[in-house]
DNA sequence: TATTGTTATACTCTATAACTATA
DNA sequence: TATAGTTATAGAGTATAACAATA
């Protein structure tokens, strides 16, 4: 396989999607954090540091942010008072739906600027491209997501 | 097709890339700046602006960057005064494909932690997005790239 | 007047380093 | 001492608004 001809696809793939972004959107750290939160609960701001890829310090601002516009909480850990616990909100929830539905609509937009086989394409690599992410992933936190 | 498990996928795999990204790296768009650059020529920097989806004044900014360590040259056009023409320089092209050859590396890494099945899907799935972001730059620019 | 590009300014997101509080 | 998190500070990259130069 050529993995410069994919590695540049994806390249291209990339800034399309962030061109899907509009200015009040979540950003992508913020959107991601939010998903882990909704899809494995609450967590500790130093999982979700390591989980999305950024340091402590960005991670404590962007939960601020996020804290400040509602759509998480913080929670002291009972058992060991330096540690801060994480949740979404039932806003947060409601905030990640509706970008999620709002760039699927950008999506689909796109998408029916193609042809069927190539639509069929893009859907049948979902798996791999989840398998993809997954095993990144697992490799930066040691465990499965 | 689910167009938001295609699009949640699609989201994680841009965060995936974001931090195939090192500190040192050029930044997306300015990669995609000197691509452009290198595949159709010297172009004038309110087509980069508009091809890229920047504004004008990002552009200009990028391209003082750019200029700055020596991977595009700045010329006037003889027959309008207003206008500068932006090409790659040889540090330029030196430059992207140093970037290509080291993400397409860390890309490798990944991809060999796939099976044969994910990785075929994958590469089938190239001419697709290839299709997708070509049917975007076409509907922004007015034209073909 | 319209177009091309720049300058001024501000905001978001990120990083590293220094710090506080708790273990 | 080590760990969890915060605060301070700086830099990249983006935007909008106001501007200068040329057409």
């Amino acid at each position: 396989m050529d993995f410069i001809e994919l590695a540049s696809a994806l390249e291209r793939l990339v800034r399309l999607f962030r061109q899907l972004t509009t200015a009040r959107d979540l950003s992508l750290t913020a959107a991601a954090t939010l998903a882990t939160l909704e899809r494995d609960g609450p967590r500790r701001l130093t999982e979700l540091a390591v989980q999305e890829g950024v340091t402590q310090p960005a991670m404590t601002q962007l939960v601020a942010r996020l804290h400040e516009a509602g759509l998480v909480e913080r929670a002291a850990d009972p058992a060991d008072g330096r540690v801060v616990r994480v949740g979404i909100t039932e806003a947060g929830s409601e905030a990640l739906a509706a970008r999620r539905a709002s760039r699927a609509d950008r999506l689909t937009v796109l998408l029916s600027r193609l042809d069927d086989e190539d639509r069929a394409a893009l859907a049948a690599a979902v798996p791999a491209i989840d398998a993809l992410t997954e095993a990144v992933t697992v490799h930066r936190t040691g465990a499965p997501a």
